[in-house]
DNA sequence: GCAAATTAATGATTTATTCAAG
DNA sequence: CTTGAATAAATCATTAATTTGC
């Protein structure tokens, strides 16, 4: 059983979608991107900003004590928990390798449909 | 323009076929970063699934016989030399042992800090 | 211009590995 | 040979973008 599942266990009708109307979503969003419309975190603007510089920074598997103190951090700019930020840096380098194979298997491909020649061409 | 930019633009998620012809031009007579065609081995897809196969089914250091059967089985596949065989499979354990020491603890001091049920899932 | 429908991104879970205790 | 520690890969689930019909 899922988490979320057990969590929500008691109420009815909790695979039903929320349907609220956009006009609604927006006005609350607007109003505060703090509340809480879902279940999921949702990082704000600032939160995704500065968890990509860490991470372009070097910062690729914090630790416990990085943890802990990038969520303090983080926190003045929306709800979060350290277990966000713990799954935000495994998805992160896990999409990122994903992205990079996809790129190698593109390039290799290229090379190939172009044969040998091309190859030593490009080899010089 | 570099080709991983090319391949993103053009494969937009990995769905649609990119023009693979155009992009592959742009790519050979344009910006050949860092693929080492002709020097140093580039295994192919096909060839690092076999050797991962191998590895996963136990075949951690494979001696000289099996070593030889490898680079030959592996040759119909790209370019392939005994010590590139060799360096795979020392360089792949050496790396597993090195990414286990690196995140030692990790997860288990995750927890401390969370102290929550999904985490515990998580590290499970 | 607006929402319903659909698609793309991404947060959260589960599964399958790795090395090396015991 | 078995198992503990700790993922990273694969997958599931939900949110945001976007497309579409009106």
């Amino acid at each position: 059983m899922k988490v979320h599942q057990l969590a929500l266990g008691g109420l009815k009708d909790q695979q039903e979608p929320p349907s609220l109307t956009l006009a609604c979503k927006s006005f609350i969003s607007g109003a505060n991107h703090n509340v809480q419309v879902g279940t999921r975190w949702n990082p704000t603007e600032d939160q995704i900003t500065i968890l990509e510089a860490l991470y372009k920074g070097g910062m690729h598997t914090p630790n416990a004590t990085e943890i802990e103190r990038i969520t303090i951090d983080l926190s003045k700019y929306g709800r979060i928990e350290g277990k966000n930020v713990f799954y935000w840096f495994q998805n992160h380098k896990a999409r990122e390798r994903q992205r990079q194979k996809r790129n190698l298997n593109f390039v290799d491909a290229c090379l190939r449909l172009n044969g040998e020649a091309t190859m030593a061409k490009v080899a010089k």
